[in-house]
DNA sequence: TTCTAATTATCGCTATACGATATCTCTTGT
DNA sequence: ACAAGAGATATCGTATAGCGATAATTAGAA
């Protein structure tokens, strides 16, 4: 009965008739545990994050130990492995749109003198895949790689408000919507009001929702069955930028960066 | 018979009694094919590679299609799934030794005004995991998470140089010395008289080994059972720095640097 | 077109991964 | 110091998940 209850958690592969894999998957998902609330997890918080049988985490983490992927402390906390990085940085290699867009986020650059960010979907977050720096404003220090949430980012924000009304609600079931900040928005109902006027204006704005004194606006990126898959951002002081007028003077470099960018993507609207 | 001889690429888990998983082993054995050479595999180019049977194949690719650990192109290439950075990423946050060592690093770099490599071992290669940039010397677009290769690395060969001959001669067998420039060394006997050169000094250098006007010094870091884990180097333009005048300068802040490394991975030597 | 190579789907067998349970090792409180 | 409890390891019989073979399909090349 239990064992029916876990299963449940892990969805059948259901793009190909191949039959999934159980314990690579259940792998990966006790990787994936590892996030900067929880980098280091013993045992039994896995099995309980997890919800796998303890003598399944026994398993797991002995092979993924045996690989490098995962490394225990004297106190017996595991920790991702170093190994992991070097996956990590093979995919920054191979990810086309960064090297194919990268010119022209530098023109926008150039043009915007502001903080310029390309990020892309990953599950409920988006990832910093492309980032050039003007000013050191966050609290956080942001860097390639860094993944934030979408409900307090201006990225995530327009994202969102293409995936349609029904996929935003699930998010907000999904995510637990904590404050980052006092402007964080924290109510699922307002925030799906601003996700509807994001959409209808095409660019959402971020007003110090994740870091006191950082203001940002973010463009979506589109795939070519017209999915959002990321976005760029333009990202500010709050106190010496007006983001009125950053929007008026900027939101059309910002539109033809993140059109090339769909066009990369195999967008081919208009 | 093949099935045999498939099994005995993954020796058993040997560090405890439990059964290691072998799906899991192969789902990561799978992804670590991806790597600068080869970042776009197709399905009969894994089952060569990895010696597995295609039906794992299509299992492997399936599943970790799902997780988004992969992904695949239209010409049914697959590549790595940008899901993959996110744990990179990871990492670097929980690495200890990257947040303790920082401050230091930064000491030397003020004293040496040289170009300050953190690296930790993995597998067979070094990877970047704290760096200070002083020159862009390099042709390579080296940053945090890139990992090179052992043998014309200066951090790289005092490593190898404190592993031990049997350890070092083991590592030539399985590694090809590609040259990478007209200095990169390819003779394994006159690698192994170096090895022994460094070991005796207590640092190794690399005169322009892996990039044409770049050279560098590097002193090991050495974890609570004496073994080489990782590396400081200082590196530098040639052109510019005589390598002997750069070593009389520097190595004493260079050995202090490391040894303080050392401490933070609990070695107690001394 | 035909031939070849690669990908996808199907299926029965058995080694494999499963959960339960027992043992061992700690920490914590009395 | 000892008991109690929680957590980590080891063991084991069983069911099933993953295995390889092979067939069917598709895509490219000649």
């Amino acid at each position: 009965m239990r064992m029916e209850a876990e299963r449940a958690e892990i969805p059948a592969s259901d793009s190909t008739g191949v039959q999934p894999l159980r314990s690579l998957e259940k792998g990966l998902r006790l990787l994936e545990l590892f996030n900067r609330e929880t980098p280091f997890l013993t045992m039994t918080e896995l099995a309980r994050r997890s919800g796998f049988h303890l003598s399944t985490i026994q398993r797991l983490t002995a092979t993924l130990c045996n690989l490098g992927y995962l490394k225990r402390d004297e106190n017996k906390r595991y920790h991702l492995g170093v190994k992991v990085i070097k996956l990590g940085f093979q995919v920054m290699r191979t990810l086309e749109l960064r090297t194919l867009i990268r010119p022209y986020l530098q023109d926008l650059f150039n043009v915007v003198g502001l903080t310029v960010n390309l990020f892309l979907t990953v599950d409920d977050e988006v990832v910093i895949v492309e980032r050039l720096e003007k000013h050191r404003i966050l609290q956080y220090n942001l860097q390639m790689g860094s993944s934030l949430p979408m409900y307090c980012t201006a990225a995530g924000k327009t994202i969102l408000s293409f995936m349609g009304e029904k996929r935003a609600q699930n998010y907000l079931k999904r995510v637990s919507m904590k404050p980052f900040t006092p402007h964080t928005i924290t109510d699922p109902g307002k925030f799906l009001k601003e996700l509807t006027l994001s959409r209808e204006r095409g660019y959402a704005i971020n007003t110090q929702e994740l870091s006191l004194g950082a203001c940002a606006v973010g463009m979506a990126i589109f795939d070519k069955e017209e999915m959002p898959r990321g976005a760029i951002s333009l990202a500010c002081p709050a106190q010496h930028f007006k983001m009125e007028t950053v929007i008026e003077k900027y939101i059309d470099p910002l539109k033809k960066a993140s059109r090339i960018a769909s066009q990369f993507m195999g967008n081919s609207k208009e």
